[in-house]
RNA sequence: GCCGGGAUGGCGGAAUCGGUAGACGCAGCGGAUUCAAAAUCCGCCGCCGCAAGGUGUGUGGGUUCGAGUCCCACUCCCGGUACCA
């Protein structure tokens, strides 16, 4: 694996040595720099975090979301690494044999921008930023598994990419359909979502057209169903992504149903599907899709329509759009017959309605459907009200939330339906369109089949032949990889590969005559999805997967960001289930505990250019414009003064230029510091806007651990503390259960926070018995979030030879004992002052306490006490 | 639009089961040290008020002896929305 990867070589040291770089004599002062050097040389030349198959240990596989390689770190790795690396040094310090690998999503778009920008082949790219990354993950002190690594543009990895799609091909999971893409008219080729910007390219600032092409797909939705229930197989997820993921796989019981119509003297029938078959009797029209059969039928010939339909092929393909913009609609002057009454019903083409989405046609009910309300009233057509819920007025002034109520509503105007409730109406409404043949019962999901066909350059090629005789071939398992040539340079008009003959040529491995390569690539979701698999089995030539993935495999910890709570999260696991289905692997789900890591955010600063394209300022460049409040109102170019626009504050990115290194962080403070302060910020799953102000505590708290140590160093010789418990001791004992506490929650900033109080607490009683102690619970409980500093200080105090194979602390309860304790006393609810009482002291004692002293006199005003609430422990409310 | 989440001092955040709101830090202010500065150390620090006290967790209601925490209705912000990763 080594091989492929163009990384910082790492220098092993093969000694047996114990510590093969000794610190030098200890330093007074605070030097981040050597410290780490010295912990980062022991930890390589011990291979402390070289991960080894060991049945007779519990293991801990402890995963990250592998990085894309853009150039350089940004604060989201930082943050997402740190608390991968806590979690593994926390479990090995319990005693787990943990692995925690890297590698890199190395295919993507961001290195063709590059190379069209530096004209440098994508290749080359991605490989000096993985160097460049590698150094920057190695001065972070992580302790990971090198040996691991891989990256996925390499073809080691991707070939299994191949062969696994091959395989889809085999059993029909793969399979061939069109795809509707954007489209640049001016450069001629595929736009992703990301560079359409308000229905232009985001280059050239024509507007974007959709496209229909070829593409490859596969089968997800034959696994929706087990996709949905197992979620309820993963207690260890946050509930949040389980309810996207569920609304995403978007399970409907509905009746999918025709209407019958004749053309040109044939009968045929207008499928649509609806959760709504209540409401049948309601249709007053029907809307399809522009790219219906319907639609292209009823356009020979009318030149309105025709060019109706032209203009809804014009925008963008996204979800987002589609559901806000203006909804548009022509007749076409054909009409079907109402499935159960016969009566007709005049078919429109709605540029809202999706070809891909369902049977590209809908119902229309505009009295019980918001958007069908508002299309009825712009183009005033008949609004027909069959649901009624008593003591609710309908009218055609408004939409109202109850037109589509399902729980209280009953069928009105319906015919024989009258009366019945939603359940019951679907019911018999159901069974006599299958009566009539015309429809019945169906389950749906919103979930769509995934496309991997990408019309890019920088991806894995999609192992396919095109010949003339023979049709599209697939590349026999013997002629794998198809190896993608590294030095293309993209130049933003198409595939380059399609001007590549050494790579189009090639002879169809069934009828041996000459034949051209498929040119698409996958998409880059495809590498990711099975990527932490491959590191269990790394270095393995022959096979995807081998016994190792047995032993690790399904990861303990997944962390990430909330940003992949869908489609990697879910591709992922649908990868997981083909896998398990062709036998590769025994798990169903890939994460057995799931940490979703909110996003770091920063401020946007965009601007306008001449051809109507947008770009973006680093945070750097610009000066903010305040409010009186303080409010950030906008901003001005720091060069030449001039206005541009604040965009808020957003997801740290790349094409949006906000994100913030941090290599100056590491190089100013030390790798401790970044580390401290990133998990000291906020909790972990909570969204963190960046701000420089900060550091400079985790800094002082890193010089203050620092030359405590060294003063309890030179003090050392005071002797060992007698069993008797002191103020200062149960105060380290409470604050370590209180961190054990927090770390089980994955709760890092809280556990921080408690080092600091550690930290305040000693310093205080420097003299104290239990001082070396308490230290030394201080060092191991932070030595996760700062391993170097605590590795150095562990030593130099001669705690023992390795920070890392010490036990992790617990408290102890004898500790803890204390003989009185302080409740808090209200009167009516409102804190008046507190209450010092024996700890043993029972209800009555306490009551009395309470209503005797001099606050409660005070507040109560003479009047009698109602009611005495004693909250053990806590605080006494008198109500008076 | 739809789905998911969030909002607590000047700032990041804490508050484990409905029980002292603001732990721990940052910034700020005052002091010590210093020729001076940096660094370090000590103290103060939600808002109103001289004080007693009042008030305060995005907004408006509600439940409760007691609500940042539970319920209802909203506002704004963030993520996703299937070709950014």
């Amino acid at each position: 694996m080594a091989a492929v990867i163009i990384g910082v070589p790492i220098t092993r040291c093969r000694g047996l040595a114990r510590h093969p770089h000794p610190p030098p004599a200890m330093q007074e002062k605070y030097h981040p720099g050597e410290i780490e050097k010295s912990a980062q040389a022991h930890w390589d030349s011990t291979g402390a975090f070289r991960a080894l198959e060991d049945p007779s240990k519990p293991k801990y596989y402890c995963l990250s979301m592998f990085p894309y390689p853009s150039g350089k770190l940004h604060m989201g790795h930082v943050r997402n690494y740190t608390i991968g690396d806590v979690l593994t040094r926390w479990h090995k310090m319990r005693g787990f044999n943990v692995l925690q690998p890297m590698g890199w999503d190395a295919f993507g778009l961001p290195a063709e921008n590059a190379a069209m920008q530096n004209k440098v082949p994508p290749a080359q790219w991605t490989d000096d930023n993985i160097a460049y990354m590698k150094q920057q993950l190695m001065s972070l002190g992580f302790g990971l598994d090198w040996e691991r690594e891989l990256a996925t543009c390499k073809p080691d990895y991707y070939q299994w990419n191949q062969w696994l799609f091959l395989r889809m091909l085999e059993k029909g999971i793969a399979y061939k359909k069109t795809q509707v893409v954007n489209w640049d008219p001016v450069d001629q080729t595929v736009l992703a979502n990301e560079q359409v910007i308000e229905g232009r390219g985001w280059r050239t600032g024509a507007p974007v057209e959709k496209r229909e092409i070829p593409g490859y797909y596969l089968a997800i939705t034959q696994y929706a169903d087990e996709l949905l229930a197992a979620l309820d197989t993963l207690p260890g997820w946050p509930e949040r992504v389980k309810t996207m993921q569920a609304n995403w796989i978007g399970k409907s019981f509905g009746v999918r149903f025709a209407f019958p119509y004749e053309l040109d003297g044939k009968a045929e029938k207008l499928w649509v599907y609806t959760t709504r078959a209540d409401t049948l009797m309601g249709v007053t029209f029907c809307a399809v899709a522009a790219e219906h059969p319907l639609a292209t039928r009823a356009a020979q010939g009318n030149a309105a329509l025709a060019a109706f339909i032209d203009e809804c092929k014009h925008g963008s393909v996204m979800e987002a759009d589609m559901a806000t913009m203006e909804k548009k609609g022509m007749p076409t002057g054909i009409f079907v017959a109402h499935p159960l009454t016969g009566e007709k019903v005049e078919v429109w083409v709605g540029n809202y309605v999706l070809m891909g989405y369902g049977e590209g046609a809908v119902m229309a009910v505009p009295a019980h459907d918001e958007r069908d309300f508002a299309f009825a009233r712009k183009y005033g057509l008949a609004i027909k009200q069959v649901i009624d819920v008593p003591g609710k007025d309908y009218s055609l002034d408004a939409w109202q939330e109850w037109y589509a109520d399902k729980e209280k509503g009953v069928c009105i105007a319906s015919g024989k339906y009258d009366g019945l409730a939603y359940d019951a109406a679907i019911d018999a409404i159901a069974a006599d369109l299958k009566a009539k043949d015309l429809g019945d019962k169906q389950v749906q999901y919103r979930l769509r089949d995934w496309g991997i066909s990408r019309q890019r350059y920088w991806g894995c090629p999609i192992p396919l032949i095109h010949c003339d005789a023979c049709g599209t071939v697939p590349v026999p398992d013997e002629q794998l990889p198809v190896v993608l040539p590294t030095d293309c340079v993209p130049d933003g008009s198409g595939n380059p590969l399609n001007k590549r003959e050494d790579f189009l040529a090639c002879t169809c491995p069934q009828c041996g005559k000459p034949a051209r390569r498929e040119t698409d690539t996958m998409d880059t979701f495809v590498d990711s999805s099975w990527y932490y698999a491959r590191y269990c089995s790394a270095g393995n030539a022959t096979v995807m997967v081998d016994e190792r993935v047995k032993y690790w495999m399904p990861a303990d910890q997944y962390i990430g960001g909330i940003e992949h709570a869908i489609l990697h999260l879910l591709y992922s696991r649908f990868w997981t289930k083909v896998m398990r289905t062709l036998g590769l692997v025994q798990y169903d789900e890939p994460f057995a505990n799931l940490l979703t890591q909110g996003m770091v955010l920063n401020h946007i600063f965009s601007r306008r250019t001449a051809k109507g394209g947008i770009e973006y300022f680093a945070p750097e460049e610009v000066e903010l414009v305040r409010d009186e409040a303080g409010h950030v109102t906008g901003a001005t170019l720091k060069a030449d003064g001039s206005a541009i626009d604040y965009g808020g504050v957003g997801t740290m990115s790349k094409s949006k230029r906000n994100g913030v290194d941090p290599q100056s962080l590491i190089e100013q403070y030390g790798a401790d510091t970044a580390r401290f302060f990133m998990m000291f910020a906020s909790p972990p799953e909570q969204t963190l806007e960046w701000s420089d102000s900060g550091v400079e505590g985790a800094y002082r708290f890193m010089k203050r651990v620092w030359s405590f140590g060294h003063a309890l160093k030179a003090q050392a010789a005071t002797g060992e503390a007698g069993s008797e418990s002191t103020p200062l001791r149960r105060e380290i004992h409470l604050l370590l259960k209180q961190a054990n506490y927090d770390l089980g929650k994955l709760q890092f900033n809280t556990v921080a926070s408690a080092c600091m109080k550690m930290l305040n607490a000693l310093e205080k009683a420097p003299a104290d018995p239990h001082a070396r102690e308490g230290f030394s619970i201080l060092l191991r409980v932070l030595s996760p979030i700062a391993p170097h500093i605590t590795h150095g200080l562990w030593l130099e105090l001669g705690f023992g030879p390795d920070i890392l194979a010490a036990p992790w602390p617990e408290p102890l309860e004898a500790a803890l004992v204390q003989d009185e304790i302080e409740l808090v006393l209200q009167v009516n609810g409102k804190h008046r002052g507190s209450l010092r009482v024996k700890v043993g002291a029972d209800r009555t004692a306490i009551e009395a306490a309470a209503l005797a002293s001099e606050m409660a006199q005070k507040f109560m005003e003479g009047r009698p006490p109602k009611k005495v609430i004693v909250v053990p422990g806590r605080l006494v409310n008198i109500v008076a």
